[in-house]
DNA sequence: TGGGACACGC
DNA sequence: GACGTACGTGTCCCAC
């Protein structure tokens, strides 16, 4: 019993060397293989966990086979020298891994394989063996299965007799067959000349074996065939036998010897570190301490202040060159104040500040804040906003790699700095949760450590930026990166720095009448189950209604009962403790995230909150907002929306205006798709959920009920959102076929939308990707899966990107705009939220019928499409009186 | 500490 | 017919 995995080292091995870019560590030694294999084995015993496990080697180049052929392997390349340095190494690996590995001369590692394997067949023992090599599929059977490497190292496909089957319709013996008949290049076997793998296995089909299509010539089709067999009888022989590995291998060990012991961890850890395996160690999880922080990296040099330094940069300042800037602060929290400190790289020298050292260079304080001074920089706004809150001021910013990044790949924008480098390449940089650790474990390290990481940072800044500036530039891309998101970044910067003045009182008493409303409807809940539980523990909530209370389960989720509220709405009628646990959970959500929530977040002397906009984490391209999030302030039941109420102008007598674009995916749909029904539909201003009514149910404009309405809104929202029919039925509450049919009369009504999402979906298919109106990008990996709901998913977000990803780009523009006139005309008036189709303001009312005109113009000439944008402006003395 | 369930907005 | 279904953020619970 137990599991065996025999690894094919020499296979392996090749594979990773050549899967992999040639890494060296600072030594100048290749390490690919090594960094392959190692990321292998250690998914191996991650996943299969093992109970005993070998390494087979090649040995030297002569083996038996070479008695019977001379030629064995002749034709292939000799292995490149920086691939065979690494075999010791990764000898040694196995060896601090307690991993056996073994190889003799004369055999080869297939060889020893199918020796082990046989007797671990005898003992019953479940064995896979890991290769890249297809000629070890004639070893499966019911208790060997071949884990064959694909075409990157750690994905592989698994292959018992069974898959055989499918694959090849052959037995795994037959494998052998195919070999001797079509031959393999790679190791030399000439096989019948003539004979590839279809006319192979359609031999095998008819004949078994070789020796039973040599038999039997004569009753082969087909003339040319007939006469290669008959000339290659011997060699088809020769072939299969150089092919069938050998089985009786003296190996003088027993399977027991290959018990998988526990790693020598420190003698692993010491390996990585000589290598540079840096996500190795993590993932080993081997603590990452300070002594091996400097052994992991290669150091990059860097200075510290002084008189000397500060001239030789004074003058880099002064002639305006190039520079790559890095303030470093609390990467966990983004508005954080404290400065950890500054470095500063032309590529060349780097310098590292202290604030206290930031504080007395009165040149590099001029030098942050010219505009005509460029810098290069990871996260602008973040540099900005934690400068602002020290007194300085951040102006010439040319390059944020976190914008360039981000645009290149949303999937990936919001990466770390550290892993950015290291897809391109750079490895010397540490991720900030291993210099600081994260959560709980965070430590402050020594100064050194920090020392060296920011300059560190500085200079893979500028290491990186023209790189990623190429591609930029590939893509055509430089439009959304210098009209809309670098000058977007100034304008969320300013968002932020301005803030939301919050009527706390407000927000104290609101608090308070949740909390009184909420005490007795604790009390009635608890009276009505007949016992007291925790109403916000799911768990303990199902518990009450469907054990105890005996109510009818609507819908189950993984852990239990699903207690959601379509769930509860559906069990009203059943119960009256269902109605008070629905505002039960309301209330709750109001005290805790937007009373208590909100509280917790007002800055105690100026009774703003500020938030944090991120420019680079959506897929789509749309903004997010955290700490607090101020994109979901409840607006739908009335009782929520009055937390608008305290969100107030930060001067007296000024008015918050609230400008939101009326149906902008609707009508960017309609440019893009160019259907001539909705475009008309929107050139008539329509009401568009109406009109759509009117069109999928056939009835004229006074026949369209409140329900045929509010299902035409449904659809338009699902045309929107890219959701499915699964996703429509669940909105509508209606059988799935229905909400089938609702699409489908759409599709018919909207011709042109319907060919849209076909193209469009050709489109991805093709490219791999779907742009938006200003070439912004989103990668779709998954659009051709094999798999229909990966791929069903992939192609609603192929429909649905670009329309969402176009709405963002318009009213970005409109907000880079809109702040430049602002400035340009010395307008009192801020900018304050975006919640993706709306614009907050706070208004001077002097301003007012100005702000009003400026804001809903802007926004509707923002960019120029097939249908008139249109843009709702409201004014109140709160937010919640803007609507 | 981390994942699941739930709920808020667009 | 498949099998789980816009995105993103925050809070609470509960097993670890």
């Amino acid at each position: 019993m137990g599991k065996l995995v025999l690894i094919d080292g020499n296979s392996i091995a090749n594979r990773a060397f050549y899967a992999l870019p040639l890494l060296t560590n600072k030594e100048g030694l290749y390490t690919n293989a090594v960094y392959g294999f190692a990321q292998i084995i250690i998914k191996i015993v991650k996943e299969i966990k093992p109970d005993y496990m070998l390494v087979a080697f090649d040995a030297g180049k002569v083996t038996f086979r070479h008695t019977d052929y001379q030629d064995y392997k002749g034709k292939r390349k000799k292995t490149p020298s920086e691939l065979s340095s690494q075999f010791p190494m990764l000898k040694k690996l196995l060896d601090a891994l307690q991993i056996k590995h073994f190889e003799l001369e004369e055999y080869e590692a297939d060889d020893i394989i199918g020796t082990i394997s046989k007797s671990a067949e005898i003992r019953e023992i479940e064995t896979i063996i890991y290769t890249g090599d297809k000629d070890m599929l004639q070893l499966a059977s019911d208790k060997v299965s071949i884990f064959l490497t694909r075409r990157g190292i750690t994905e592989v496909d698994i292959f018992g007799p069974k898959e055989i089957m499918d694959k090849y319709q052959l037995t795994p013996k037959q494998i052998i067959d195919l070999k001797g008949l079509m031959g393999d290049t790679s190791d030399n076997i000439p096989g019948v000349p003539g004979v590839g793998e279809k006319t192979a296995i359609k031999l095998l089909h008819q004949f078994e074996t070789v020796e039973g299509v040599l038999e039997n010539i004569e009753k082969v089709s087909g003339k040319k065939l007939k006469e290669k067999l008959a000339e290659n009888k011997e060699q088809a022989l020769l072939s299969k036998k150089l092919a069938t590995i050998f089985k009786e291998v003296p190996i003088g060990f027993e399977i027991d010897d290959l018990k998988v012991k526990e790693p020598d961890l420190e003698e692993v850890k010491q390996l990585f570190i000589n290598w540079e395996f840096n996500t190795l160690i993590e993932r080993l999880g081997i603590e990452s301490t300070e002594n091996n922080l400097e052994k992991d990296y290669e150091k990059i040099d860097y200075q510290t202040y002084s008189k000397e330094i500060k001239s030789v940069w004074n003058e880099k300042f002064h002639k305006k060159e190039q520079i790559a800037l890095h303030v470093e602060t609390n990467y966990e929290k983004t508005h954080d104040k404290e400065i950890y400190g500054l470095a500063l790289s032309d590529g060349e020298e780097q310098v590292y500040l202290t604030l206290e050292e930031m504080i007395a260079w009165t040149e590099l304080k001029e030098w942050l804040s010219d505009p005509t001074a460029p810098k290069w920089v990871y996260d602008g706004k973040r540099i900005e906003m934690v400068l602002y809150w020290n007194n300085f001021k951040l102006n010439g910013v040319t390059a944020d790699l976190l914008l360039s990044n981000y645009i290149l790949n949303p999937a990936d924008g919001g990466n770390d700095l550290a892993k950015i480098a290291k897809e391109h390449g750079y490895n010397d940089l540490q991720a900030d949760d291993i210099i600081y650790g994260k959560g709980a474990k965070k430590v402050i390290p020594d100064p050194e450590v920090i020392m060296e990481h920011i300059s560190s940072k500085a200079y893979i800044i500028y290491s990186l930026v023209p790189m990623l500036n190429n591609k930029i530039v590939e893509n055509k891309m430089e439009k959304l990166l210098y009209d809309i998101e670098l000058p977007l970044s100034r304008v969320l910067a300013k968002m932020e720095k301005n803030g939301v003045l919050i009527d706390v009182n407000r927000l104290e008493q609101m608090g308070d009448e949740f909390n009184q409303k909420l005490k007795g409807l604790t009390d009635e809940i608890y009276e009505l189950a007949g016992r007291e539980f925790n109403i916000n523990s799911p768990k303990q909530l199902g518990e009450i209604l469907f054990d105890k209370l005996q109510l009818p389960v609507i819908k189950k989720t993984k852990t239990g009962y699903s207690t959601s509220a379509d769930v509860l709405e559906k069990l009203e009628p059943y119960h009256p403790i269902i109605g008070k646990i629905l505002h039960y959970r309301q209330l709750g959500k109001l005290y805790s995230t937007y009373v208590e929530g909100l509280l917790k977040v007002v800055d105690p002397e100026t009774h703003k909150i500020h938030t944090s906009f991120n420019q680079a984490v959506t897929a789509t391209g749309r903004l997010s907002s955290t700490d607090p999030n101020l994109q979901n302030i409840p607006i739908r039941l009335e009782e929520g929306r009055k937390i608008r109420q305290a969100f107030i102008p930060s001067e007296s007598e000024w008015l918050i205006l609230s400008a939101d674009y009326s149906q902008i995916e609707l009508r960017v749909l309609a440019h893009i798709s160019e259907d001539e029904n909705l475009i008309q539909a929107f050139i008539d201003d329509l009401d568009i959920h109406t009109k759509t009514a009117m069109d999928v149910f056939n009835v004229s404009e006074h026949e369209v009920t409140s329900l045929m309405r509010r299902q035409a809104k449904a659809v338009n929202f699902g045309i929107v959102y890219g959701i499915s029919d699964y996703g429509l039925s669940q909105n509508l509450n209606i059988s799935r076929k229905e909400a089938g049919e609702f699409i489908d009369k759409y599709f018919s009504v909207f011709s042109g939308v319907k060919n849209y999402m076909t193209e469009i979906i050709k489109q991805a298919k093709k490219k791999g990707y779907v742009s938006t109106l200003l070439n912004r990008r989103r990668y779709l990996p998954d659009i051709n899966s094999s798999n229909y709901n990966i791929r069903s998913f992939a192609e609603r977000t192929a429909m649905n990107t670009p329309i969402q990803g176009t709405a963002a780009d318009i009213i970005k523009i409109a907000m880079v705009r809109i702040a430049n006139k602002i400035e340009d005309r010395n307008l009192n008036s801020r900018l304050l939220l975006q919640v993706h189709d709306e614009l907050i303001f706070e208004v001077d009312p002097i301003e007012i019928d100005l702000m009003k005109t400026l804001v809903k113009e802007t926004m509707e000439e923002a960019m120029d499409l097939k249908v008139p944008l249109k843009v709702d402006i409201n004014i109140g003395k709160t937010w919640y009186e803007a609507k």
